[in-house]
RNA sequence: GGCGCAUUCGUCUAGCGGCCUAGGACGCAUCCCUCUCAAGGAUGAGAUCACGGGUUCGAAUCCCGUAUGCGCUACCA
């Protein structure tokens, strides 16, 4: 529980239906969310679908399906409904137009009848003469006959914000401090399309206004065109809401520029594929232009909803940073996670690597107890969950299916001569320790300990060295006695005389 | 090109005029632990706080300029 006395906000995601989420613009999320949260208020989610050439089907349930992953919950929204629906643009298309004719009737904006062939041609010339590029306002002053004409030709006008051509506008923002624009830089921005679909700058104000945000919490690529929206609130008479325009991210260092897919995963869902936890890339996204204090580097999301703080979130962009995130990954694998979640959550990167059936991911059944014992081996040195499988897969698979070097068998001993005594030694321990000494991971240990000395080997490593070959057929595998367990008694010998054998044969 | 924003170790950051000979974290190096690999523990290298001017008794912290980075410059968001 927060002591503060906040004012309950209301915020929201208002993404775009194309595509799989960014984590850039899940971040904006998360801090919408959060800020919501941390001041009793709302959050709400909306869908900005008025470009109706980049939909992607399926975009909203990608888009629904990244926040819940990561635990984000929303209180209005396109599937729950809520007191200002609908919350997809598409559906909302006459309140955009009512404001339009409003701004037309009080002259902050007129009709106009221009052809992109001509807008082309207009930033073409300007560009020529090394001009800023941009609209010639041609519209504001165009005649009746004119209009006519164009009618008569089949143009279908779009709406455009008459910008006031003198004096300067201020963007007050919680992030970035104070900025100022001559207004004389600033566009006569489309608002209603030819289509009849109003652009962002119309509809995601029209919407905001509606719905009662109080912060406006969107990336700095909206800095630039912030000053037009601050113009367009003034022109209507409606309150601004509070400015938050956090970070880009920047791609990993050694790249240029905002991050990108063309190098690096991007997507929400591509990180879940790739075996991060939900918690940890929350974790690492939200210290990514964030932070709590100098030292605090994990949060619980309840720890958040506590802690978050817009006035800490900082104004310059961060690079996307791959270790850091590995390295939250793995501590939550290791620390945080128990290990029954650790093994539930391996399931599905277990039956996708083919150890495990599809059924067996749905339901496991009796398996699990296999499958917690042989992830328990690594819980503790994996970086990301889809490592798992290519570090146990040989408890899954049977002796026969293991391939190695039988010099690999050998490592640091005098040879192979040596390697199968030590063989020896362990099967004929293996097969007469008691069955409670078998399961128990230290007396087992302590066991096999005092064979090396008889052996005549001058430390242990050289003892468990052939062992953890002959039963991963690997030289780095998990924890021997760990395998040996999860194994079983006779599967092990059975993999240690198959190693015998090896050396035997050659 | 124009406009805007930003600028503390390679990276993420603490710092909001004296506590800073700048702290923490990732990464890196060395050592310890040790049945391999990890994890863990310890230590270390690494930032004249982009640069140049001011303001002030005093500046990483305030102001100005330059440089650099990032963003925008669509009937996309």
């Amino acid at each position: 529980m927060t002591t503060d006395n906040f004012s309950p906000a209301r915020t929201r995601f208002a993404p775009s239906p194309t595509g799989n989420p960014h984590v850039g613009n899940i971040r904006t999320a998360i801090f919408a969310f959060l800020w919501a949260r941390r001041t009793g208020g709302h959050f709400l989610l909306r869908i900005e679908d008025t470009d109706r050439n980049r939909l992607v089907e399926g975009s909203i349930e990608y888009i629904k399906d990244s926040l819940r992953w990561l635990g984000i919950d929303w209180d209005e929204g396109p599937d729950i409904g809520g007191p200002y629906e609908p919350y997809i643009q598409s559906e909302r298309l006459p309140l955009y137009k009512e404001v339009a004719e409003q701004l037309i009737k009080d002259g902050h904006a007129y009709y106009c009848y221009c052809t992109p062939a001509r807008l082309e041609a207009v930033n073409k010339a300007k560009q020529a003469q090394k001009l800023p590029s941009g609209y010639d306002r041609r519209c504001r002053t165009i005649s009746q006959p004119e209009i006519d004409e164009a009618l008569a030709a089949g143009i279908k006008p779009t709406v455009r914000f008459k910008v006031p051509l003198e004096g300067k506008t201020v963007v007050h923002d919680l992030i970035v401090k104070t900025s100022t624009v001559e207004n004389s830089t600033i566009q006569d921005a489309v608002l209603i399309k030819s289509d009849g679909f109003p652009t962002y700058h119309l509809a995601h104000i029209v919407d905001d206004h509606a719905m009662k945000i109080t912060h406006v919490i969107r990336t700095q690529e909206w800095l630039p065109s912030a000053p037009l929206h601050v113009m367009i609130y003034q022109a209507l008479g409606w309150k601004m809401p509070e400015m938050v325009h956090a970070p880009v991210i920047l791609n990993p260092p050694g790249q240029k520029g905002k991050l990108s897919k063309r190098d690096n995963a991007v997507a929400v869902s591509q990180y879940r594929e790739l075996g991060y936890l939900p918690e940890a890339l929350l974790n690492f996204l939200v210290l990514l232009g964030w932070s709590y204090d100098d030292k605090t580097e994990f949060f619980t999301l309840a720890e958040l909803i506590e802690k978050f703080d817009i006035a800490r979130i900082q104004p310059t962009p961060a690079r996307f940073n791959l270790d850091k995130l590995d390295w939250t990954n793995a501590h939550y694998i290791n620390h945080i996670l128990s290990p029954e979640d650790f093994a539930r959550r391996s399931l599905p990167f277990l039956g996708e690597a083919g150890l495990i059936t599809p059924a067996e991911v749905a339901e496991p059944g009796e398996k699990l107890a296999f499958i917690a014992a042989a992830c328990g081996l690594v819980k503790d040195k994996v970086k990301t969950l889809s490592e798992i499988p290519g570090e146990i897969d040989m408890l899954f698979k049977p002796a026969e299916a293991l391939e190695y070097p039988t010099n690999d068998l050998i490592g640091k001993n005098t040879g192979p001569v040596e390697v199968v005594k030590i063989l020896e030694a362990i099967i004929d321990h293996l097969e007469k320790v008691p069955e409670a000494q078998y399961q128990d991971r230290d007396a087992l240990y302590q066991g096999l300990d005092t064979l090396w000395q008889p052996l005549g080997l001058v430390n242990r490593g050289l003892l468990f060295w052939p062992p953890r070959v002959a039963l991963s057929g690997r030289t780095k595998s998990p924890d021997l006695m760990g395998m040996m367990i999860v194994l079983g008694r006779a599967e092990t010998i059975k993999r240690l005389e198959l190693a015998r054998q090896k050396l035997l044969a050659q």
